[in-house]
DNA sequence: ACTCCGTTGCACACGAGTGTGCAATACTTC
DNA sequence: GAAGTATTGCACACTCGTGTGCAACGGAGT
């Protein structure tokens, strides 16, 4: 079937973000299936894990491009973005568990773009004045959005009310005044 | 001699820092010294593990426990402890990249007190008034202090006026306004 | 019944890391 | 120079995950 190739990449997702070491044989039973099985559809676990980053990457991309579209003010654009965002953030965790292990470079250099976007982005905002110079754009976006994939993590009984939460707490460390981080989440259509 | 052991433990937490999946040829080499000698010190490559882990655990919990002994409000406690953590981020991030991994569990285990005393400061900071309270203190603590490691990693060539703009982003997270925070890093003695 | 086709169940070869045993070197210390 | 100790070099057995080959099974469609 082509509903086992999806599948297995589903489940993969899963299991390899919560353990980046998965062997092939991890995965193949957590798809109720045997090992063999899966070197049907991916030759390699290098395969795999290649066709499922892309995929997380693209999904990724097209959420922040779906933000970045609109030409409101940074500050909203970032909300924008944190919501989209955050209902798949537990799925992408697996780029972050990627991102340190062996296929730590590839997945590095797949993610480079994202990460420019999201630089970029928050340069616009420094530039505006509605974010804080405490850090270069570049280190700021970076640990504004791990903050919120961190609390994801540490949030498994996702509740809807992490979501503002997780925005609230970015638009912080971003240099957002708590007054107007409030104020921004509640406008939001 | 006893300065190899101490040697081989310096550097493992180098190695494993950077690569948590680092064999013992690999921390062996990096101490300018063969496999063997590796086994001589440490029977078990959990061995080196545990012992490595705990002697971080205990830098990182007798620097917090410091900051924490004085009575000061939780404002100027955080700041201090951030202070003294930053220079030995760099080391500790072993724990992070451990904590994902084989030995996952026996590290978080030993984590647990110093997140509790974290989360304790954190608590104490928000019934004061002086921390905000859009995150509960056991997440609110864990995201910034992870952001503290994250600026760390993300800073390989760490100047020291990276020290300060950490702990203003910390405290940031923390929900303290902006003038707040520049004012207490710059009255820090 | 016949035939695809996905799946299964083994068997195997291979590489890499682990942990051990033991003799051969240094290198210090007396 | 002799003794003691840390280190080395190599061989070995073992485990574990990877990737392949091939025969057998089972169901869906004709």
């Amino acid at each position: 079937m082509d509903d086992t190739r999806k599948r297995l990449l589903d489940v993969a997702l899963e299991v390899l973000g919560q353990n980046p070491d998965a062997g092939m044989g991890d995965i193949a039973s957590a798809a109720g299936v045997v090992r063999r099985t899966v070197y049907g559809y991916f030759p390699t676990r290098a395969d795999l894990v290649r066709t499922l980053s892309q995929r997380a990457v693209d999904e990724f991309a097209a959420v922040l491009d779906e933000a970045n579209a609109s030409h409101d003010a940074a500050e909203a654009v970032w909300v924008d973005f944190i919501s989209r965002l955050w209902p798949l953030a537990h799925r992408y965790r697996v780029l972050l568990a990627l991102r340190r292990g062996e296929y730590g470079e590839e997945i590095h250099a797949l993610l480079g773009p994202v990460d420019e976007a999201l630089a970029t982005l928050v340069q616009k905002g420094q530039d505006s004045g509605a974010f804080g110079h405490h850090l270069p754009a570049k280190i700021l976006s970076q640990v504004a959005y791990a903050a919120v994939f961190s609390i994801a993590d540490n949030n498994i009984a996702g509740e809807s009310l992490s979501a503002s939460a997780a925005t609230v707490t970015s638009l912080l460390i971003l240099g957002v005044p708590e007054a107007r981080a409030t104020e921004l989440v509640a406008t939001q259509h």
